[in-house]
DNA sequence: CGGCTAGTTCTGTAAGGAGAGAAATTACTA
DNA sequence: TAGTAATTTCTCTCCTTACAGAACTAGCCG
């Protein structure tokens, strides 16, 4: 049997704690518990896990890591790792915090906001063509719209920025205003 | 009995279905459907409405409906209304969607990102006393606790920025960047 | 070509949450 | 102060989802 040589059979206490902190954090948006704790477990590694080792250390069910790695590696948070002389397959976590924010803000993005967007062209669409629907009704569908489309293409052209520029300017933070030409100096509406 | 003048039994479509896919969109995120589509009705309402006619136009139940107003209150989407002559408590949401933006965020910042920067800054300071966790995961706790917190402070500097010129940057997009003195043009990785 | 081992899919169960309806409370009116 | 309208709280049910364990499939060794 392929014993591991350094395991550890229970895990430190700080990993412990971020393991479980991050799984229920999961839980508080879409992600389930486990799928959470599996991306904490990896990303803590300092070397690529197999399932058995995740699931030793977690004490889940296979089965459950087994939809768990197939998620995580769907949102691209993790990666198959192929490991000399063990045919077991490997996992290891994306490490940089910044594609990792990116990953996770793309698939969210993907599954609630396009086809919110989608779903909002529809209505407005129907809303023009419907004499039933209120003027109000209408342009607020209208501006929900264009905001939601406005942020969209916002979102789109953020990300094509390279990491460290767009690090420098989150770091700027409100100086960045100071750079710029502004029509006018009072805040209007 | 206190009839309403312009009621209309059943929703304009556009609306339906706005109200519909708002709704569920809800459900993707962490707000449940019936939330959401008290938000949505509200939304596209040109008058505040009270609890009987959500409950008529929505098919749902009285207490639901309750619970739900309350929770929209908390995230401050919505409002009371007092309306003349009648006692019972009226309802309109907030339409600035910007202020509806700051107001989500805000309400998923409190409930989800600053209970993970507290959990985050204990198993740092755990981290750092724990002889026995590897020297990676130590700096992979760090790593976590700094982004986090960079990022949050980025969140705070923007909401205090008035949304008109937020808006503008984001409009700008990309072109932010041609204002700035950049130390180095080609990509720093 | 049997026997293993890794991995996946299937199935049953248990927990959590949403929401309906009833009961209770509060506020207003006569 | 009784009576009624409006709202909230309570409780019960249904539905969804997470997850464990079992059964199954696929690759690899002798």
């Amino acid at each position: 049997m392929t014993e591991i040589t350094d395991r550890e059979d229970s895990l430190p206490v700080a990993v412990r704690q971020f393991v479980l902190h991050w799984g229920d954090m999961g839980g508080q948006w879409g992600v389930n518990r486990s799928v959470a704790q599996i991306h904490a477990l990896l990303y803590l590694s300092d070397r690529p896990l197999n399932a058995d080792e995740i699931g030793e250390k977690l004490g889940i069910a296979r089965s459950n890591i087994s939809n768990s790695l197939k998620e995580l590696l769907t949102w691209k948070l993790i990666r198959r790792v192929p490991v000399m002389g063990d045919r077991r397959e490997h996992f290891e976590a994306e490490t940089d915090l910044w594609q990792m924010l990116t990953r996770i803000a793309q698939g969210r993005k993907e599954r609630e906001v396009d086809p919110a967007v989608a779903a909002l062209k529809v209505c407005k669409a129907e809303a023009e063509s419907d004499p039933r629907i209120s003027k109000v009704a209408r342009g607020r569908i209208d501006a929900m719209h264009d905001f939601v489309t406005t942020m969209d293409a916002w979102h789109q052209e953020m990300i094509t920025i390279p990491p460290a520029r767009l690090m420098m300017l989150i770091k700027m933070g409100r100086k960045v205003l100071s750079f710029l030409p502004l029509g006018r100096t009072k805040t209007p509406q």
